[in-house]
DNA sequence: GAAGATTACTTGGATGTCCTACTATTTGCC
DNA sequence: GGCAAATAGTAGGACATCCAAGTAATCTTC
């Protein structure tokens, strides 16, 4: 049951008559935090037929999209911007459910490379076809929001030094 | 160290190119997760000095807010949208760190309040100030792409069913 | 060419979130 | 009144993330 006032906009009220400061700044920080839960909900509850959740899906796409379907772990991690201890769980889970495979670097020894797996390829096809569906959660918002929302969002990433 | 690329340009165009679609949707989802993580970093890194958490910071900041300094945990649930299991978890820490204290209800014994205490409100405030001064993680934005991205997300917000 | 620094990955531990299931209390309805 | 249904909070468990530290291999530099 939903709240009878939008609760962003009542935050709005008590930080402006506090005089908190920066009223613009929290209201975005909370509704980015906010949208990334209803996301993460939303996208986890269509990935879940499929036997994935979204870092384990971003994953197995960046393989299927690579040139010969195998990456380091840290390269894995720099694209997704995730800890190393992160993709090494990742990739664990993956690897369990078949959907990936272990390898050696052929010259360095240091490295593993994560390769997907034809079970791999075919599981992120279905997936994505399921998160298309559903438009990433994001239904209700049209094409202008969508762009509005993702380059606003780039100064942001480029900012963090992720590129 | 920088990706020399935007990875999510470059999902755009493996996305287009397999026509796995909803691209302006997967991009707009990755960039709210990403920006989440950045941002979440960045809030904690500016409350950590205070002993809070973003999470600890909202429930406190909303008992601060309140006419009497105390509400029902269920209604701190209903306003941060977080589940009734966080809000014991958040409440017990803010407890432990003397900011909150859990009150009986005057009339209904189901309900446990928690109220604020004299330490929890000098903390809030020297919080905010904190987090007004990073501006939210959110430096590099100006005002226009700030209330962009709110109202944007405020669709998506109230098709979840927030308000 | 050998010692020290760096890089790649994993392990173990802390945190925080959610879900399911449970107890206690109150409300609704006949 | 009394009993079923709903509501409030908590405990226990699963899961994901990060950090710190450890091992192994490679690179750098003199």
């Amino acid at each position: 049951m939903p709240l009878p006032f939008d609760p962003i906009a009542e935050a709005r009220r008590n930080w402006r008559s506090r005089r908190w400061g920066a009223v613009d700044a929290m209201s975005a920080a909370t509704s980015i935090t906010r949208a990334h839960q209803v996301l993460l909900h939303r996208i986890d509850a269509a990935l879940e037929p499929h036997g994935l959740n979204f870092s384990r899906f971003e994953a197995l796409a960046l393989l299927h999209f690579s040139r010969t379907g195998a990456l380091p772990l840290g390269k894995v991690g720099d694209r997704l911007q995730v800890h190393p201890t992160s993709v090494t769980n990742t990739v664990d889970r993956l690897e369990a459910d078949g959907l990936v495979r272990r390898r050696a670097h052929p010259t360095d020894r240091r490295t593993t490379l994560a390769e997907i797996t034809g079970r791999g390829r075919t599981t992120v096809e279905a997936a994505a076809g399921a998160l298309a569906e559903v438009h990433f959660g994001l239904e209700g918002m049209g094409r202008d929001d969508l762009r509005g929302v993702t380059d606003a969002l780039a100064g942001l990433r480029e900012g963090a030094g992720d590129f």
